[in-house]
DNA sequence: ATCAATTTAGTACTTTAGTATGAGTCACAT
DNA sequence: ATGTGACTCATACTAAAGTACTAAATTGAT
């Protein structure tokens, strides 16, 4: 996709450049008016392209990783992470228990650590939160 | 690919017209080149931003597109639909009925038929399925 | 106009979630 | 050895969430 853009952008590069030439052949005029209108076209093209593609990169963050030195950063613990990506995955805490094997206490403990940690009130948040920060997968 | 080849190709054709404007534009002398230049400036902008979205568009593959088909096809409510946006903002039942001027009783009932039509015993897991039949976006 | 679906709201109840606190175990580093 | 942090579990509590009804007002289509 790439190439192709660009073999047409010198494709449309050589284009001017014979217009330029014929142009001279036919006109002896003061100044022409041509290349400033090429350039100015290209300049622009090339301006809405890199504009474009800032916004496109602003608006969509960069899905699919997952942000280790974020997690690190806030505190949370392995077996946090893992009861959050439960959480996540739409289960309560006894169904977290059993997963991984340990009492709905210890989850209870788990997920407040969490709801501090992400500055969250309820698991809900804690999920938009996690997700926002890139702590888990969407 | 095609729609690439086609783009450039109107592009072209457009370089080939405003030459052609600009030849008029030495015939009558006079006329000024400033609007010319302008016209020229935003033609080709715009142009740089529409082919930049749509490189985007076939690069990126549906990324937050919402599937109203299924959300009919699951007979969920446009306010049920809402609720559950809201939902997946972190939301509470209480400042879901704050934010959409209704009480919190009918928040609840509106949940409960979401979680009966998305066949889930949880909000978390409402998210999850929504996210997952792209009733709500990621 | 009538019928079905939607939206609204309530009561009464059960279940799940979340808080606060304390405490025991274990590994690992100083 | 002693402290630190992570993991575990418990009790007792409050706060949400969710269920199961009932019911009225509104809306949209036939």
């Amino acid at each position: 996709m790439k190439k192709t853009i660009f073999i047409f952008s010198a494709l449309i590069l050589a284009l001017l450049a014979l217009f330029q030439l014929s142009k001279y052949a036919y006109f002896f005029g003061d100044s022409p008016i041509e290349p400033i209108l090429a350039v100015i076209a290209l300049v622009f093209l090339f301006l809405g392209f890199y504009i474009s593609a800032k916004k496109v990169k602003n608006t969509v963050p960069q899905s699919g990783q997952i942000d280790h030195h974020k997690i690190k950063e806030l505190g949370i613990s392995h077996r946090e992470l893992e009861v959050l990506v439960e959480i996540s995955n739409g289960l309560s805490n006894k169904e977290i228990g059993k997963k991984l094997f340990v009492s709905e206490s210890t989850v209870k403990t788990h997920v407040s650590n969490i709801l501090i940690k992400l500055d969250a009130k309820r698991r809900t948040q804690a999920i938009q939160r996690a997700k926002e920060l890139q702590i888990i997968g969407p």
